[in-house]
DNA sequence: GTATGTGAACTATTTCACAGCA
DNA sequence: TGCTGTGAAATAGTTCACATAC
């Protein structure tokens, strides 16, 4: 548990909030995009329209980097790229390890994104001895021994984690003990770490989870007294086992076999 | 915005917040595993751990579906299981397509998650004519000039696109017109649909650059007085062009090659 | 006694709308 | 004139703390 880390009051101006800091990134990729353009300047509107966004968001989000902007004119692109990407952190070059070379690991070792962005995949890691040596993406696949050695070699401080859910936090452990302070995590799984250390994580299946919950809303829409009549009775509740009851489609739940 | 939804308002339960629903998955994946450890009941503070959320939040979550658990006891397991699998949709099949079998696609495909929380990939569909027939986690991959059959004759509303950038936007109209209504898109673009149809976006860089701020951060903690530097002064920016100064460490802006 | 369910307080985020500046 | 930058208002989300029910 992190303990009473309630909020962070510092002493400057440091509070960029992390709904913003979650946008950059996207806006960073619309700049790109006109930059390569050769366009010059753009305005809120043009750029929100770019990244996805609204544009009255997009101003506050900027406001909080400081006034990068010209007014009656736009924003200069190319400046602006180099703003976000001194704020993201892009202007330095980040090593990172990806362990578990799997499918996933795989895709993640030849996804061009990464190295496009300051990132630099500095070793793939598996647990495999069959594995080992094997190439991926152009390099070698390492053995999980030699993990230590490498984060340590390379100064790695973002490890990226594509093992199977039972592998991954030992695997974070691992990482953790080494050194590393950032974790991406595609485990089906929720890590344990220490203060000072960030977790993000990426689950495939939530994201279709949360797609199925609102399309199932949508097609409720249409016979809206299906989805009232799927609601149990309070009192059915009060009575024997649940776990069996008949789902309100005349089927049990039948969900989850693994 | 709801209104004043305080309780179950009969006809249309309209109004689950949308953070609440983002972390039903995780939920469900808790509550899973414990099922399958054949665990009975569970705490608002025992489940939340195993979520990774705090308790007051899991149980508002919960306020939000119904009231499901027994006070002094907690939560049935099953039930939970039950009524979470029920509120997202999974107790129904949800039948996928996944546009683009890359190394991320070709990912997706094995990717088990899917198949055990109620989606069922019907197909997997590139447009490279080498691709097709070949198979892919154990299914031949097909053309995507039968795109419009395939989701058709499938049924299929979800579409998940793992293609290239300059192919989604196309990809994502054609998956409209042919009727998806839910598309999960890994192409690091952004998708304009119309009203109706919802779209996640999962973009791994956008994941590693917001670690990447923050493992900043951390650096600059130990030495901030060079984070304070790095921003540029005010006065300098009332001054004249913007677009070629100098980067605060002394150098152009240099990032983003492609 | 114990743990849920929930108003109320608090914090974060988004949107509005317009003053201020190029 | 046109577009940024930003207080203020509105909305969304989280946490508190305790009445309530088992």
């Amino acid at each position: 548990m992190a303990t009473g880390r309630t909020h962070r009051p510092a002493t400057r101006s440091r509070g960029i909030p992390e709904a913003t800091v979650a946008r950059l990134p996207l806006y960073l990729r619309a700049l790109t995009g006109l930059s390569e353009r050769s366009v010059p300047t753009v305005s809120s509107e043009e750029l929100a329209a770019a990244a996805g966004v609204n544009s009255a968001k997009l101003r506050k989000d900027f406001s909080y980097l400081g006034s990068y902007g010209t007014r009656g004119v736009g924003y200069d692109v190319e400046y602006l790229v180099y703003q976000i990407s001194r704020e993201l952190g892009l202007t330095q070059d980040w090593p990172v390890v990806i362990v578990g070379i799997g499918n996933l690991g795989a895709a993640l070792a030849n996804y061009g994104g990464f190295a496009s962005r300051g990132f630099r995949v500095a070793a793939l890691i598996d647990a495999d001895p069959a594995m080992a040596g094997k190439p991926v993406a152009g390099m070698p696949v390492q053995h999980t021994d030699d993990l230590e050695k490498i984060i340590d070699d390379n100064g790695v401080s973002i490890g990226v984690i594509a093992t199977p859910a039972g592998a991954a936090q030992q695997v974070c452990d691992r990482l953790v003990a080494a050194g590393v302070t950032s974790i991406l995590n595609f485990a089906p799984t929720v890590l344990s770490v220490p203060d000072g250390v960030d977790v993000r994580k990426v689950d495939l299946s939530i994201e279709l989870q949360i797609l199925a919950f609102h399309e199932q809303r949508k097609a409720g829409e249409e016979s809206a007294a299906e989805a009232a009549a799927a609601q149990l009775p309070p009192a059915a509740r009060a009575a024997g086992e649940q776990a069996d009851r008949k789902g309100p489609d005349g089927d049990v739940p039948a969900v989850m076999p693994a």
